[in-house]
DNA sequence: TCCTTCTATGCAACTCGTTGCATAGACAAG
DNA sequence: CTTGTCTATGCAACGAGTTGCATAGAAGGA
């Protein structure tokens, strides 16, 4: 139920259409949260009958119109209850654990090329997160005296990045270990 | 749908009921995996009918039946045939970054609570991780020559200390960030 | 000229996951 | 003696998430 709450938090930060909130979760909200844009349009239309956010028709040229949202009271206040609600720690569901177990029963040497696959995929995502914390954060351009919006979205960056640099980490451990059952044959 | 081959794996390594794997996937699956006992139930039922795995009644005194599960060869097929496909690096879905993104139109300092609170789940995980450790893998008890499917349930088991340690140290960032935007009030 | 990509929104069908409820005997604690 | 917990399985309903498909104009490249 909390894809609802980001894209309030989303909108609170930046009002835009569904569209662009699509884009944004595959960005920067995709640090936290992932979603289609067909559950995004699909809670867009629920929220709006339900008056927690208000829409705006904007004509544009050479592009479809688009329908902007922004929050309303109703959903400010439904963000501010979640807040004040506890939740419990996520609960984890990692596949390639699930195939590093399940290479006891197979053979451990092919799931090294799998392995790597994802370890090249975090060392991208790592690098996508350093170049946002340079351009927003740390960087020249960035705010020297940032507001509380931005510290808060730093330190929600600076788990992204400590999170792909543990699976890094635990990635080459992974490796090491398949290819010593490999060579031990 | 990976939950399948979370069964299946589990089933190899010990055949069990559907109440006795819902117990597993409450400990050691639950590293990686988690499922309620509804979840198991139906998937067990489908495996069965495809003939993936194979039941035995075992009666019982002072408890009720169970039906006691092992995988059968289509179902070592199927699983076989996943570990060899590509899979996606997963996606994350964190609802504290989004409260935690969310405070900004909030109360920062009201998160405070509920950040400790996780803190202490985690910390209660990761000792619970370790005390799994000394027991399996490093303890006076544990195997001095662990076969591969040890080894691949310790970097397992490894991986997921390593995330709790760093969950950790990332909350303690987050409530050093909280308690710094508070005291700025 | 045709093919693809980008912007922009949406329906329909399906699978996956959660929650509440139900049964039922055995045992332990208050 | 009642209440609660543990073992063990399951139905029904709902909510969340995925996949495939559809529309439609504009821009850019082969």
């Amino acid at each position: 139920m909390a894809l609802d709450h980001a894209i309030l938090v989303s909108l609170l930060e930046q009002p835009g259409s569904g569209y662009e909130l699509a884009r944004r979760f595959d960005r920067s909200i995709g640090y936290f949260w992932t979603a289609t844009h067909q559950q995004i349009y699909r809670v867009l239309k629920r929220m709006e009958s339900d008056g927690w956010i208000d829409v705006r028709e904007v004509p544009q040229q050479a592009r479809p119109d688009k329908k902007e949202y922004s929050v309303a009271d109703l959903g400010r206040a439904a963000l501010s209850q979640w807040l004040h609600e506890p939740i419990e720690p996520e609960s984890v569901r990692h596949d390639l654990a699930v195939k590093i177990r399940g290479a006891a029963f197979d053979d451990p040497a092919a799931l090294i090329r799998e392995v790597e696959r994802h370890h090249q995929a975090h060392s991208d995502r790592l690098a996508h997160y350093l170049a946002g914390e340079l351009r927003d954060f740390t960087g020249p351009e960035a705010p020297s005296a940032p507001d509380a919006g931005q510290e808060l979205q730093h330190v929600v960056l600076r788990g992204g990045i400590a999170y792909e640099r543990m699976t890094l980490d635990w990635l080459d451990d992974v490796l090491a270990t398949l290819r010593r059952l490999a060579s031990d044959h």
